[in-house]
DNA sequence: TAGTGGTCTAGACCACACT
DNA sequence: GTGTGGTCTAGACCACTAG
């Protein structure tokens, strides 16, 4: 005998498609465990499987609180991680690239700056060419989407190049862009390497984003070089489902 | 009071760092979920997650069979999807892409390829800029690392072009490379962009992966385009945990 | 305060593939 | 044949927070 089909997912399925065509608005409550339970007459442990497997497809938040899970907005925002054109526009207007690929997209950006200084650990000293537990300056900034949390994007730039340039240490927006700051100071990227992985995102990171456990992250890695010596890493925490990354590439 | 730390964590742990010190070495056998619950006295039931943990972390196999759960191979193996040097090399040795890459991480590449034409589904066909349901030739390369289930590439030809290469349907390898007999016949691949997504895998990706349902793929869908228009796509499907993909762009 | 999801248990049945 | 993981149940306790 074939294996049978596991009872959580006809449930699965029918959530799903009562999210598919409307009847389950992004911000709507899903059903409860219990109602689940009841209404297919498995038990309460066997309808959470069911909207567990949502949550990780990222079509339901984690909700471990009285509010229970809501249905999330699962448009897809294309992220133009190169393409000539779109960096020109941006570097001409100025623009933080977030902002300019979520408008184009007709969504709402949003940015909250955090600055520090920190040791570096392993994996950045490494990208940065320094020892491990060297002090590093650090800009972190959550970005929202329409509101809710959407990525971090984290850069570290070496001690050396945070004193010659001060403006990196402060907290908030910098006017011109850090990057154009830099190049006045004689530290001009001249190319970027981006190192791509994807993991189970931790703890933190669940929360952070507001995604479940089974919402893989994609880890963007940028270093910029000159000379073939690395100048600044921004590390951006992408959730699954939501995101795509576009690369337009020569032949 | 803060909310406790579930039993599952320890276990889990205690596993994580048998692997990370070597007395778990990659094939072995995990400890069963019967050994784990009584070895820290829990139910069989929270043995359980602990072990699903580690899957979804790919650190182990999800063995549904009497072999039960055994250890993976975690070295991470790096892909350059843009590196121009790489491509030079790769285009003049006539090399494949994904032979290079493994080769020079010293471990060992294999690829079966199997050959048919199917009806487009609806995003190929977007990619592609043709109507759905319509008749493209497909190569569908699984590829080996160490043995071991990789990745899967999956390339999508129009039939108009797949009749004037006739070699794009012949099953096992094209020694020059389909993309160089194309630009023989005028189909001269200018431009790529690559699309990249990740999201849990479906059942059958990680059957045909070897991996649980909690490790992540990325799917990277690589166009190729000539005087803007789409010429073949590659979707290839990476398992989350094992691999980097690398870009090389320019500031 | 009441209802949510998170966790945990003890027990059970099953398909499956090693042996 | 036999032990594996996958699944399922009924019940339980808990931290947390919306109302």
């Amino acid at each position: 005998m074939a294996r049978p089909e596991p009872l959580y997912i006809r449930p699965a399925n029918w959530v799903r498609q009562q999210i598919r065509e409307g009847h389950l608005a992004p911000g709507a409550s899903a059903p409860t465990e219990r109602e689940l339970a009841k209404q297919f007459g498995i038990s309460r442990d066997t309808a959470g499987r069911s909207l567990e497997l949502l949550v990780s497809e990222g079509l339901l938040t984690p909700g471990n609180t009285r509010a229970g899970r809501k249905v999330r907005n699962t448009r897809v925002l294309p992220i133009h991680a190169s393409h000539s054109e779109q960096m020109e526009r941006r570097r001409s207007a100025g623009v933080d690239a977030w902002v300019s690929d979520t408008q184009e997209a007709g969504r709402e950006p949003g940015q909250a700056i955090d600055v520090r200084v920190v040791q570096a650990i392993e994996e950045i000293a490494r990208w940065l060419e320094i020892e491990a537990d060297t002090p590093v300056a650090v800009r972190r900034r959550v970005r929202t989407l329409d509101g809710e949390p959407s990525n971090t994007a984290t850069t570290y730039y070496s001690m050396d190049i945070a004193r010659e340039v001060p403006e990196i240490l402060d907290p908030g927006d910098v006017k011109q862009g850090v990057l154009a700051l830099m190049a006045e100071h004689g530290y001009v990227t001249e190319h970027y390497v981006d190192a791509l992985r994807w993991r189970p995102p931790t703890p933190e990171e669940a929360a952070s984003l507001g995604i479940g456990q089974g919402v893989a992250v994609l880890i963007q890695s940028r270093t910029g070089y000159q000379d073939g010596h690395p100048i600044h890493i921004t590390q951006t925490v992408w959730p699954g489902n939501t995101i795509e990354l576009r690369y337009e590439l020569p032949a």
